[in-house]
Formats: C-alpha cells, structure tokens, sequence
DNA sequence: GACTGTGAATCTATTCACAGCG
DNA sequence: CGCTGTGAATAGATTCACAGTC
C-alpha cells in the first residue's frame, strides 16, 4: 500500500481536488461564464494556481493565454473522468441514521450516484420505504444486486455487522465498497475498497487544535 | 496550501493513521494482550510494518527486540497525541439527517468528543432534544457557545447556509469547524476548517472503479 | 533469532523559473 | 502584457538496507 498510488495515469490526489474544481466550474458555467484562468479559481478554492494548471494537464485539459479554460470544456472532461457524467447504480446496507441521511442527500445525483435499494436486518424496518428508496430484508440482498446488476455498494451497518455485510456483497458480485463502518474489511483483492472514515477527519482537526493551543514550532 | 503540511511536528499522513492503529491497540488491549509486534500489527491493518515503526518512531513510542510494543503505551500514546484522552466539548450546527446522525453517533465517546449542544434555523425543531442533546435557536448560538467556552464545531447545515452559519461561528469565538457542508469557508485565518467532503471519497471510488473496467495501465 | 530503529535511497507530489503564445 | 504549460528543483513521504539490541 504506497502512499502515491495511482489511479489511472491520475496521482490520487488530483482525483481527490476534481470535485471540488467540478463544484466551482459548474458554479460559474450556471453564471454563463464562458472561460476562467488558474488564477481566477484560485482564488475562490485556496489551492495555488500552479496547483490547478499541472491537474488539468494531467486530465488533458488545454487552456488559452489570455483568455484561460473554456468553462463548459472544464464540466465536461472533469465529470467524464470522475465518471460522474453516467448514472452510477448502487445499493445501501445499513438503513439506521447514517444510511437514511444518505439516502436523503440530494448532493449525489450531481455525482451521478443513485442508491436504487436498500438493506437491513431489522424486520421492523425492511418493506419500509426512505425517501422513494424501498428498504429490503439482508437475504434479498444477492439476488437484488444481481438482477439490478449493481456494482457499487455504500455500507452502512454497525461495526460489529461489517464484516459480515462485506462478505455478503462480495457474494452479490459488488465490485466496489464505499465503507462508512470504520472496520477494516478483508475482501478479495479485486474488490475495490473505499474507506470513508470520520475519525481520520477528527484526528487532523483535533491535532491542529491541539497544536494551536501550544504551538510546537 | 502544500500539500504536506506538518502539524506539530508529525506529518499530516501519520496523523491520519493514528486512529487506525487506535483502533486496533485498543482492541488488543480489551484482549489483555501485553505486546505486539509492527508485523502482526501491518497484517491486520494492511499498512507496511516499516511504516508503522516509523510512525511509532514520531510520536515517540519505542519498542523492544524480541517483544515488540507494549499495548499500554499505545493506547496511551496514541491517544495523548490527538487529544482523545480528554473530553473536547463541540456544538453542532444544522440538526438536519446529517445533524442527527452525528448526534446519535456513540463512536465520539471514544474520540474524546462531546456535543454539548445543537442549532437549527428551523422553528420546528428547535426545543426538541435529540439524543439528550438539546436544540437551541441560531440567535442563542454565540452566548452558549461563550457561556460552555467551546472551541470546535460541527457544520453540517445546508450549503447554502454554510457561509452565514461560518460567520456566526467566528464571531462566537469558535477555534476550529468541522465542515461537513461541501461548501468552501472563508474565515480569518487564525481559525481552522477541516473540510469533509464525502465526495472526494466517491470521487476516488469512480475514478478506481471506472479504471478497473477499462485498466489503463 | 526476532524484533526495533536509523540513515540513505526512492518515489510522489508540489512548487519554481521561465519559455511560448495570443 | 497576461496567461498557459513544461522541465527542473524542492519538499515530503515511503521504502530499503542493515546495524543494533534483547
């Protein structure tokens, strides 16, 4: 597990800056701007401009001196290389808090994300239906994800059920896993793991706060 | 804004680890185990055994030939390190699915995390409890923020809101803001964003996912 | 013999300097 | 000029090789 990893022929951490360039371009092609330099989008994510010029070369992205990136040009081959211009079909294990506000998050259909199903073990929830997403019993899951030939799965379940969630996804042919629990899963190696861990998050903020209080340098 | 930003004195990237190997220690220790080893460590957490020497090394902890690393340490250590050995009092603002299921989230006892209080715009909700933890109007934010002598909160309002609600959260005199909103802050620079964006984690998912289907390389 | 731990080497990502173009 | 874009320089993180220790 190297630290640089590529995606592609992308560094990982492009990949990881191109929603947010996306959020922004999107923004201004809705103003019907028509081109915006490196500086200009710069300014408004605080990521230097020679930071922004080297990852849309990188997506294969040409500009104009003068003039700057062609906005519409921008949304295009950005969405097409998250692939996030197609509709991504995925199903959601785990239908308590976590998985109910995600059900609710308008933000994905702009991701190209559509949670088509959802799963969970306790009888008083399944045959439910959150937001239009119908919640279904943990052994209809295999058959579901295979007839709705589904690749990605978003999981949701308790700690202590993730492991076995995971292992039943990788019997329904998911490919890939976009893990909230916090548990390390183990899976074949073909199947694509995508940690989603709010503790890291916390760990950078609390260090920095700690280290604002006593500067140590 | 480089792109490895040491905080303290440890890299950002051990920093994000810490709560993996947390994790872990603490579950050998609940186990009574005394010691373990980077290796068996490495095999569990899928990280290379020299890495997490290394990380051990910068924050200090030092182990024995033969034995390998007290678990009490660990824990100890660890936890010291990022603060999660006392309790950091947060509000949250915007007690919406998202809101909620932060409120609900037992993890944070764990994390040395305690949402002492919550806001909301929404006349409906406020004055309900959710979770034992009460919800106030917005125009009561700065007093009780200045009153409990809080440092960090957690933003998970809509993005549109999330400026405005920023801006009530500097003049409360709040330190650091967990920023659950997508949208990007500005604030003076004195206080700290951690932005969490969930989707730069789909965005990298896509990105693996669409490259295993067609692999580039 | 089984581990840690350090200094050097490598790899990755960011930033700089400046050439090139409209 | 104002901006892009490239090749070189730097900074940062990981990995290697191996010396040291129990």
């Amino acid at each position: 597990m190297s630290y640089g990893y590529k995606i592609g022929s992308l560094p990982i951490t492009t990949v990881q800056r191109l929603p947010n360039y996306l959020r922004l371009v999107r923004e201004l092609q809705r103003e019907g701007l028509e081109a915006v330099s490196s500086a200009r989008l710069a300014e408004t994510l605080r990521v230097e401009a020679i930071q922004i010029r080297k990852d849309f070369g990188y997506i294969g992205i040409t500009g104009r001196p003068k003039t700057g990136y062609r906005v519409d040009e921008l949304v295009d081959v950005i969405e097409q290389c998250l692939s996030w211009n197609r509709v991504q079909d995925a199903i959601l294990v785990g239908a308590g808090n976590l998985g109910r506000a995600l059900m609710g998050y308008r933000g994905f259909a702009t991701h190209g994300l559509r949670i088509v199903a959802a799963f969970d073990v306790d009888p008083g929830i399944t045959g439910e239906s959150v937001n239009e997403i119908s919640v279904h019993a943990l052994s209809e899951l295999a058959p579901i994800a295979r007839r709705l030939k589904v690749r990605m799965a978003i999981l949701t379940v308790s700690p202590e059920a993730a492991q076995a969630a995971a292992d039943k996804l990788v019997d329904a042919g998911i490919e890939g896993i976009w893990n909230f629990t916090g548990k390390r899963l183990s899976v074949p190696d073909d199947v694509i793991i995508q940690d989603q861990d709010i503790a890291t998050g916390l760990a950078v903020l609390s260090a920095k706060l700690t280290a604002r209080a006593a500067p140590l340098r």
